[in-house]
RNA sequence: GGCGUGGUAGCCAAGAGGUUAGGCAGCGGUCUGCAAAAUCGCUCAGACCGGUUCGAUUCCGGUCCACGCCU
């Protein structure tokens, strides 16, 4: 742990944490770095929710709508980086706050990882071999030869299966020993909040945002994301609501069904943010209402 | 008014006289290098009334409703 202290604000999306993170950070001496691994984007403005200019003239933020969308992301990277702005923005004697809802880039970020060597580009092939006919079978052969262990354990869960192979192959090791057991302790000191706003009033605010977003310019957005081969990308193409809005704009779908559509995609990731958020940092303390005053 | 077809869970949608349909949505969980991802589990039926049968969501009759055609 360094001695370097943080305040982290997550929660599911559109319940209110960027605008709590920005009055935070103003009234704290603060500059947000945000923890979300689609607002790293840049193109994507709109349709992530990233902070408006005015609110980043208000208060620095730090990885967001910086990444060209074709860039692959992933969670050791971002918090490599995201470690570089904690470190630079104590370093001004400013208050690095945390905001965002990726949990697993937060967790990761928060209590560190095994450091187990990765490599793209074998993990691309791995990958890409899955995807060939018999690909599965023969992955699933190998692992069963090699880390039998790690197949049962992720048989149905092809990227983990993968990265299973990869470190098994890197090192000769199987994942399940080099992984640590136990929860390593935080490695800032932090205060940590979590939002978790009442169902019916974060379905409401979902819906509502979404149908904001709809309307003020995410669909121009989406067109230009789109025709930049979002969709190809090796990250950003998952972000919610471009396939779908593709669809609108090919004329198969409408608006009303691509409202609802979009509504329930960004309700199912509330959702799995929320049981995430509920269960794996125990460090937070649980907001029902995005405050002010409970987190100064 | 007549004839026909159909009424299956919040929605879509099958088959079968007795054995889980399935999909979507919903709910709960998992989560160590693509996480706005991936994945596991659970809940929710047979329009209504009667009959046949050991047993009916499935067969028969009636009622109601929907759709189509005819008058």
């Amino acid at each position: 742990m360094t001695g370097t202290e943080l305040l982290v604000i997550c929660g599911p999306t559109a319940s209110g944490k960027s605008a709590l993170a920005l009055e935070a950070a103003e009234r704290l001496h603060g500059e947000i770095v945000s923890v979300d691994s689609m607002q790293l984007y840049r193109g994507l403005e709109i349709g992530t929710a990233q902070p408006s200019a005015e609110d980043r003239a208000r208060v620095p933020h730090h990885l967001v709508g910086f990444l060209p969308l074709d860039r692959r992301m992933d969670v050791y990277s971002y918090c490599e980086a995201a470690a570089r702005a904690i470190n630079e923005i104590a370093s001004r004697g400013r208050l690095p706050v945390l905001a965002g809802g990726t949990g697993m880039y937060l967790r990761s970020l928060l209590y560190g990882m095994d450091d187990l060597p990765g490599d793209r580009q074998l993990r691309a092939e791995l990958d890409a071999q899955y995807d060939s006919a018999e690909g599965e079978g023969a992955l699933h052969a190998r692992m069963a030869e090699l880390d039998p262990a790690a197949l049962e354990r992720w048989k149905q869960c092809r990227r983990r299966l993968i990265r299973a192979l990869e470190v098994r192959l890197l090192t000769g090791e199987s994942i399940l020993t080099l992984q640590g057991r136990v929860r390593p302790e935080l490695r800032y000191r932090v205060r940590a909040f979590r939002l978790d706003l009442p169902v019916d009033l974060l379905k409401a605010r979902i819906a509502v945002r979404a149908k904001k977003m709809l309307d003020s310019g995410w669909l121009p957005e989406a067109e230009k994301a789109l025709a930049g081969g979002i969709l190809d990308s090796p990250t950003a193409h998952q972000a919610i609501g471009y396939r779908q809005i593709g669809e609108f704009l090919a004329g198969r779908m409408t608006r009303p069904e691509l409202e609802e559509r979009i509504i329930t995609s960004t309700w199912q990731y509330a959702r799995r943010q929320r049981t995430w958020f509920n269960h794996q940092h125990p460090e937070a303390i649980c907001l029902q209402n995005p405050e002010i005053g409970a987190i100064l």
